[in-house]
This record gives structure tokens, C-alpha cells and sequence, in this order.
RNA sequence: GCGAGAGUGGCGGAAUUGGUAGACGCACUGGACUUAGAAUCCAGCGGGGUGACCUGUGCGAGUUCAAAUCUCGCCUCUCGCACCA
């Protein structure tokens, strides 16, 4: 290009500048009444931790790229954002600091609100809330009562980790290899009261449900519907030798019944008491119940829990053989699971047959595979397939499938057993014993019982005036002031529940009240709900796959339930977006690999990095940070830039329509008009489908082509040559700012238009523009490409032929062999097979 | 361990879903411009071979005229596992 006097890039001046005016214009500011369509656009709340990181721009670059689309299109778009407040990680800055966690909370929230400012993010800050905040939890307090009514909430006894010398509950991430993260003393199990969601109820439905998500990522939903977990079977009775009392157990292999040879019963199941009575062994399975309950819920549930058993002396006798089988006690029977009893079948089942091999039990086959591949009196290993049965009595030479119903009804003619459903999914325990989270709105009465607060007296405000212990206690359970309390119904002196909830409650909901954010009248109107639920596109990361979509589906269905919301599903579409890595691995400060997005803010400007975090790699994929890379994408821009202000006298002219018309264009002219309409056209099916990537590197690609004909053609007076090139700036700007919204804005305004960018319409590619009247076409002789050919568009088989077979390349591979068959895909590949 | 994904040049990634592997960008190399550097512009760039060609998408088989893409069997990495959010 030709040097010329430009306009310098300042990028920190023109990105404040455009932020400041579409502040001041309101312009993300969304209101009800509009004739526009409706659509809501939402990304995960984050926590204020103290500063946003990478993976917050990505999610929220990504975000507003949908919602500016969207915006462009004509619908009224909702893209708010607020504050998931509550949490531990503020109680544990509060103690390092000695200040109120809700101090610390309101200052990482201006702070990180100020840089997602900077990053030009169009979002409708007039809705912005903060789960903290009593005028939000209030109603989460409201929903609980509601719920105890329903009878959707209940009380009872749970496993927590407890640190003796602490004297505190801890959290799973609180625990490091068994020990206390701040005493280093062993970790113990300790049996507590605490209030459960009975999420199990609505098993059936969030299960059934999971087929009406088709817009939601495959893998979330195998993930989903593998964590509900619906498995059917049976249940089974054991009845003990010599006793009236029985082991219930459930199997979702009733065809191996046969096969059992010994019972194993969890530690806590209700029987080990009765079993162990004047057992002479009672000492010795004591001390066996005591190591197995020192296990931390993190090794008991997850890692390489080495399996161990005790053997009671005691017996139960099989349901449909007259045989004793030994019962044990072992580590790895959870009474979370089912009934806290499995039946061992150590021929059919892996761990079955590492815990007979272990304590020399027999193994009894009972399957075979067809092809009889298997010594039915040595195993290797279990056999966990289906097969023919062998060894059960009457069902012997059947298939193990057919067998499952047959040995259910022996079962329940027996009264011995029955069909079964059960689920994985455990109801959700929501009791922390923590300080900064939204208190369980209940008293607990020496005369009334369980009393809830009466609505009128929410919400219970977490007090403002009282401080952490040095130990990390909620110092709720030790204030009077707090606790201290008269009973709604009686009078008589009662006891605030001093537990608060977890903080999954407060971001199961969220995305509905800010359709209503100020409302003081209730916490979901019903109007504005109706009008924007359920949210049209959810986008936040793949870690939250099970836990938080699950609970807010949850949620959403028990505020339908409760009559608070019409619509059975939260989210619409979920996009899940990946981590941003560096050197391969996630971001951290322990290994000191974290890029700080403000001084990329302050050395490229937010449009840089935005653009960079979406061409690097697919929204849902890792994408590893390159300081090199953006390099290049602020290279891009820059690119864009003067290609603007450099040609500014040119581009400012107008051209009359019929100067560029296509039939009177040059060839290389006509190329440009179909480039430009080839790339809307791509862009916006690219937006459409995430491709953030792709649809960037098709603007590169015109960028390139412009920068190639005003290099080349060096007739500055050329008129249809810069009208051309005129459509092709102006669309690009018009594509380019839903990525990089500050440039394109810029721009806007060096070309003579008013106004901001995003009140344009997006453009809409002209199809016949974009056609290619010449294609190639490649020869391929047994499917190796040995040529390629120049075709009209619509050149047939056999145009294609002659052409192909005149190749001397072609000739010389088909020379001497006779053709057999011919393949011909239409504007690709013509394949000629000898 | 259980559940779910991913693997393509030196690097990030593309490939119309079975049809010319490597678009676009980074890095690198060469050239132009410059007193010099920066910036910019132009060209080259999977590996082997002077060449025609051969070879190549984690590994090993298979289906097909044709496989990064489908099937089977492995390997490696990442995420989640219920009190981190």
C-alpha cells in the first residue's frame, strides 16, 4: 500500500470512548415492551473472586458475540450478568485479612465489574444482581418454606468430614490426603443432621427429559443421564439362618442369581449391630468398621479403594436354593447406593471376583458365551456378558436375557424378591455449616419442633457485625444474638437454624430473576418470565455439566411445581465452552502460568483479545494461549485498520449502483463481489453455528483479496474498481463487529455514518453474487488424485471425461488397462477405477 | 475405579460430515523498502526425492473406487465424581 499520512490506532482511546457512549445511549439496555422478537442470551454468573481470568473473557467474549448477532437480526435481546456471591473462598480471605466476607465479596464485584466493562461487553447492567444480597436470597428463603411444605424438603443424618482439633466441618477441597488443610490432623467421618432436596423424586422426569434437550451437547447429556444413573432389576431377599431378620439387596443381574456365594453388607447398614451381638468376632469387625469409616469421602468414592472384607460367622440362606451363604462386611458397599447390601457373584461380576479370589470363596459360573470360548470351572476373570445359562436348576440352556423376568416371578412367588427400579442419584444435601451463605430459614422449637421463619419476617439476614473464628467456624452456631429466638407459634425461647445452604441453590435460579431483577413483590413475575423463559442459549463451561445444570433443571421444575414458573426446562440451547490452557495446562497460580487479561487490556485493547480468543481454536475445544497468536490477530486488526483510514478520500466517495452491477465487471473485479458475498454468507452461517474461528478466517481471507487488488491495480481513478471494493469494507465492518464491536464502531464513524454498529442490520448475502461460474474438479485414478480440470459450474459426466482422459498425466496411469468403473461426485471428485 | 471427551505440520487449527489433507493464523526462511532497525509489502514452508513420484491425520487391523472421517482392538492426555464454584 501506498505510504500515506493515517490515523494512528489508539485503541485504549477509541475502546473508552465507544464504551462511554454506549453507556451513556443505553444501548444494552433491554426493556419489555418491544415488537421484536424475544430472545436471552446468558452466560454462567461467575464468582468474584477477586479478578476475571481467561476462561471469564472467553466465556463472555463468546456470549456477546451471540447476543450483538442476535441484536443485529432484530430481536430484543436480554444478556444480563450478575454475581454468584456466596462461597467459601470468602470466608477464607476474610480470615487471612481480618475483614467481613461481605467486604471483601462488594470489592472483587466493582473491581471485576470494571474489567468486564473494558472488555465491551453488551450487557444490561440495570439487571445486575448479586446472590448475597438479602432482596435475592430472600426469595431463595421463601422457595425453601415453600418447599418444606411440598414436602420437597427434608432432615436427615449425613456423612461430613470433621476435623477433630479444628472442631469444624470441612469441605471435600478443605480435605488433602485425609488430613485437615490447616492443622494437618486426620480427618474423621461424623454422622450430622442435616435439611435434603429430595431430587430423587423428579428422577424420572430429569431422565425422561433429557431426550427433549436436543439442543444441548451430546456428551452433557450422556454425562446427565449417566449421573441420574436409572438401572432396572430386582430387589432380593436374604433371609438370615437362624433369625427372623433379613438382607435386602438389589441386583440388576437377577440371571445370576444362581451364581451368588456370598452376601456383602456396607459398615453402616442397620444389621452389622444386630449381626455382631455375642459375636465372638464382634472385637475384631469393630476395629475393621472404625478403619473403614476413617476413609475420606474423597478416597471412598473415587481413586483405587483397595477392596477389603471381614467375615461375620453369621449366614443367609439363598432364595431359590436351599444354601448358606457366608455374610461379610466390606468397604466398598456405600449405603448411599441402594440398600447397603449386594449379593456376590464373583463368576459375573469384576469386583465380586477380586474380593472371592482375595478370600478364597468359590466361584460359581452360571453364564457361558455361545461359542463356549470360557472353562465354566476356572475363570480367569469374572464374565460380565450375557450368554447361555448353566447351574440354575430349571433354567439351564436359556438365554441369561430371557432369564432375568423368569427368575424375577420364581422370585416373587417365592415372596423372596420383586422388580426394581432404582437411580444413582442421591437427593441433594444442602446444609453447610458455613458463614457467607444465604441462612435455612427455620427455628427449631423445644415445643413446636421445626418451625419456618413466617414469610413476613424475610428475609433472615446474615449478620454484617460478626467475624470468623482464627479456626474458619461460622460464627452463627456460637452467637446468641444471632440464634437467640422466640417461636412464631409458641413463644417459648427457640433456636435459629445457624446452618446455611450451599451455594448451587442460589445459581439454580438465577436465570430466572433476572427476568424481574427490582421486583419487591414477589420473586418471579409471572409476565416477564412468561416473556423471556426459557433462556434461548446458555453458554458457561464443561465443568458444570452434571452438578449445576442439574440442579437448576431441578430447580426450574420444582418453582413450576410450586407455581412460580410455567416452563419445565431452564436452558434451551447450552453451548459449553473449553479451558483456556497454557503450556497445555489450565491456568493456576501454583504453576504460575496465568496470563492476566488486564495487561493484554493495556498492551493490545480489548478488541485484540477478543478476536484472539476466538480464533485460536472452537468455542468448545481447549484453547492454549499463544502470546505469539495475538500477536497476529492485533496484526489483523491493524491490517483492517489502514485499510480503512488509509484509503479514506476513496471510500468516502458514493457510487452509483449500476457503476458495479456484475455482467459489467472485469474479471478480477468480479471476483471481489463474489468474495464478498461468499464471505457474509459464510459468516453468518459460521455464527450460527459457533464456528467463531472459521468465520474470522474467511474475513482474513477477504482482508487479503482487497489488499491484493488495491496493491495491484494501481488506477486510482479506477470508479467500479473502489465501489467494488466499497461493498467489500463496508459489509466486513459490518461482520467484523460482533467480534471486535469497538473497531467496527471506529470505523463507522471514519466512513460518515452515525451511530453505533450494533443498531445496523447484519448482513445477508446475495447468492447469485456468490456463485462460481468456473470449478475444479480432480481426477483421481483409483482414488489417487493424478489431475485436476477447470469446468464450468455445470459441466456434466461427460464434458468431465473428455477432458480427463485428453490429460497426458491421467493417460500415462490408465495406459494399457481397461477402465472399470467410474465414479463422478458433482463438482469434486471424478475417479476412475482400472 | 466409574462416567464423558480429545488426539491432524515446529505450534493453534481447517477439511462442505466418506470425496484434492493442512484453509486461516503463528513461528521460521528468503526477497523488496530502509543509512540502520522497527513496521510494512511479496514469496516459500508436512517428510523423502534433482525429478516423475513415494509417504503422511496417536498405534494396529478391517470395510470401501475413495477413510482424519465408518467398524473392531489398543495407547496417551483432559474434564466430572455429589461440601470448590
Amino acid at each position: 500500500m501506498e505510504p500515506k499520512e493515517q490515523l494512528t490506532y489508539n485503541f485504549e482511546e477509541i475502546e473508552t470512548r465507544h464504551q462511554k457512549n454506549w453507556e451513556e445511549n443505553a444501548l444494552f439496555t433491554t426493556t419489555e415492551d418491544s415488537d421484536k422478537p424475544f430472545y436471552y442470551v446468558l452466560e454462567m454468573f461467575p464468582y468474584p473472586s477477586g479478578r476475571i481470568h481467561m476462561g471469564h473473557v472467553r466465556n463472555y467474549t463468546i456470549g456477546d458475540v451471540i447476543a450483538r448477532f442476535k441484536k443485529m437480526n432484530g430481536f430484543n435481546v436480554l444478556h444480563p450478568m450478575g454475581w454468584d456471591a456466596f462461597g467459601l473462598p470468602a470466608e477464607n480471605a476474610a480470615l487471612k485479612h481480618k475483614t467481613h466476607p461481605a467486604k471483601w465479596t462488594y470489592e472483587n464485584i466493582d473491581y471485576m465489574k470494571k474489567q468486564l466493562r473494558r472488555l465491551g461487553l453488551s450487557y444490561d447492567w440495570s439487571r445486575e444482581i448479586a446472590t448475597c444480597d438479602p432482596s435475592y436470597y430472600k426469595w431463595e428463603q421463601l422457595f425453601f418454606i415453600k418447599m418444606l411444605e411440598k414436602g420437597i424438603v427434608y432432615r436427615k443424618k449425613s456423612t461430613v468430614n470433621w476435623c477433630e482439633s479444628c472442631q469444624t466441618v470441612l469441605a471435600n477441597e478443605q480435605v488433602e490426603d485425609g488430613k485437615c488443610w490447616r492443622c494437618s490432623e486426620e480427618v474423621i467421618n461424623k454422622e450430622l443432621d442435616g435439611w435434603f432436596f429430595k431430587i430423587t423424586d423428579y428422577a424420572e422426569e430429569l431422565l425422561s427429559y433429557c431426550d427433549k434437550l436436543t439442543n444441548w451437547p451430546d456428551k452433557v447429556i450422556s454425562m446427565q443421564k449417566n449421573w441420574i444413573g436409572k438401572s432396572a432389576g430386582a430387589g432380593v431377599v436374604f433371609n438370615l439362618v437362624g433369625s427372623e431378620k433379613k438382607i435386602e439387596v438389589f441386583t440388576t443381574r437377577p440371571d445370576t442369581l444362581y451364581g451368588v456365594t456370598f452376601v456383602c453388607l456396607s459398615v453402616d447398614h442397620p444389621l452389622v449391630e444386630i449381626l455382631l451381638k455375642d459375636n465372638p468376632v464382634k472385637n475384631e469387625a469393630e476395629e475393621f468398621i472404625r478403619n473403614v469409616k476413617l476413609i475420606p469421602a474423597e478416597i471412598k468414592f473415587g481413586e483405587t479403594l483397595e477392596k477389603d472384607g471381614f467375615f461375620t460367622g453369621k449366614y443367609v440362606v439363598h432364595p431359590l436354593m436351599d444354601v448358606e451363604i457366608p455374610i461379610y462386611l466390606a468397604n466398598y458397599v456405600l449405603i448411599e447406593y441402594g440398600t447397603g447390601a449386594v449379593m456376590g457373584v464373583p463368576a459375573h461380576d469384576t469386583r465380586d471376583f477380586q474380593f472371592a479370589k482375595k478370600y478364597s470363596l468359590p466361584i460359581k459360573t452360571v453364564i457361558i458365551p455361545e461359542d463356549n470360548s470360557i472353562d465354566p470351572d476356572n475363570l480367569a476373570d469374572a464374565y460380565t456378558e450375557n450368554g447361555i445359562m448353566i447351574n440354575s436348576n430349571g433354567f439351564n440352556g436359556l438365554s441369561s436375557i430371557d432369564v432375568k423376568e423368569k427368575i424375577i416371578n420364581c422370585l416373587e412367588k417365592a415372596k423372596l424378591g420383586n422388580k426394581e427400579i432404582t437411580f444413582r442419584l442421591r437427593d441433594w444435601g444442602i446444609s453447610r455449616q458455613r458463614f457467607w451463605g444465604t441462612p435455612i430459614p427455620i427455628i427449631h422449637c423445644p415445643n413446636c419442633g421445626i418451625v419456618p421463619v413466617p414469610e413476613k419476617d424475610l428475609p433472615v439476614k446474615l449478620p454484617l457485625n460478626m467475624e470468623i473464628d482464627e479456626k474458619g467456624r461460622s460464627p452463627l452456631h456460637t452467637s446468641e444474638e444471632f440464634y437467640k429466638v422466640s417461636c412464631p407459634l409458641c413463644n417459648a425461647t427457640g433456636r435459629r437454624e445457624t446452618d446455611t445452604m450451599d451455594t448451587f441453590v442460589e445459581s439454580s435460579w438465577y436465570f430466572a430473576r433476572y427476568t424481574c431483577p427490582q421486583d419487591e413483590n414477589t420473586a418471579l413475575a409471572k409476565e416477564s418470565a412468561r416473556k423471556w423463559l426459557p433462556v434461548n442459549q446458555y453458554i458457561g463451561g464443561i465443568e458444570h455439566a452434571i452438578l449445576h445444570l442439574l440442579y437448576s433443571r431441578f430447580f426450574t421444575k420444582v418453582l413450576r411445581d410450586i407455581g412460580y414458573l410455567e416452563i419445565d426446562e431452564p436452558f434451551e440451547k447450552l453451548m459449553t465452552q473449553g479451558m483456556v490452557l497454557k503450556d497445555g495446562a489450565k491456568m493456576s497460580k501454583s504453576k504460575g502460568n496465568v496470563v492476566d487479561p488486564d495487561l493484554m487490556i493495556k498492551k493490545y485493547g480489548s478488541d485484540t483479545i477478543r478476536l484472539f480468543i476466538l480464533f485460536a481454536a472452537p468455542p468448545e475445544r481447549d484453547l492454549e494461549w499463544s502470546d505469539h497468536g495475538i500477536d497476529g490477530s492485533h496484526r489483523f486488526i491493524q491490517r483492517v485498520w489502514r485499510l480503512v483510514t488509509g484509503n479514506i478520500e476513496e471510500l468516502s466517495v458514493n457510487y452509483p449502483e449500476d457503476l458495479f452491477k456484475m455482467d459489467i465487471l472485469p474479471g478480477n473485479l468480479k471476483k471481489i463481489r463474489r468474495k464478498t458475498h461468499q464471505t457474509i454468507i459464510k459468516v453468518r452461517d459460521d455464527l450460527e453455528k459457533f464456528h467463531f474461528n472459521t468465520a474470522i478466517s474467511a474475513l482474513m481471507e477477504l482482508v487479503n483479496e482487497l489488499y491484493g487488488v488495491i496493491n495491484t491495480e494501481n488506477n486510482k481513478v479506477d470508479k467500479a474498481k473502489w465501489a467494488v471494493i466499497k461493498e467489500a469494507v463496508t459489509n466486513m465492518i459490518l461482520l467484523l463487529s460482533p467480534f471486535v464491536p469497538h473497531l467496527s464502531d471506529e470505523m463507522w464513524l471514519i466512513l460518515g455514518r452515525t451511530g453505533s454498529v450494533s443498531n445496523q442490520a447484519f448482513p445477508v448475502g446475495d447468492k447469485e453474487i456468490a456463485r462460481e461460474d468456473e470449478i475444479i474438479v480432480a481426477i483421481q485414478v483409483n482414488g489417487k488424485l493424478r489431475g485436476e480440470v477447470n469446468v464450468p459450474a455445470g459441466a456434466d459426466e461427460n464434458e468431465i471425461k473428455t477432458l480427463a482422459l485428453s490429460d497426458p498425466r491421467i493417460q500415462k496411469h490408465i495406459e494399457g488397462k481397461a477402465i472399470k468403473k467410474i465414479i463422478f461426485v458433482p463438482g469434486r471428485i471424478f475417479n476412475i477405477v482400472v
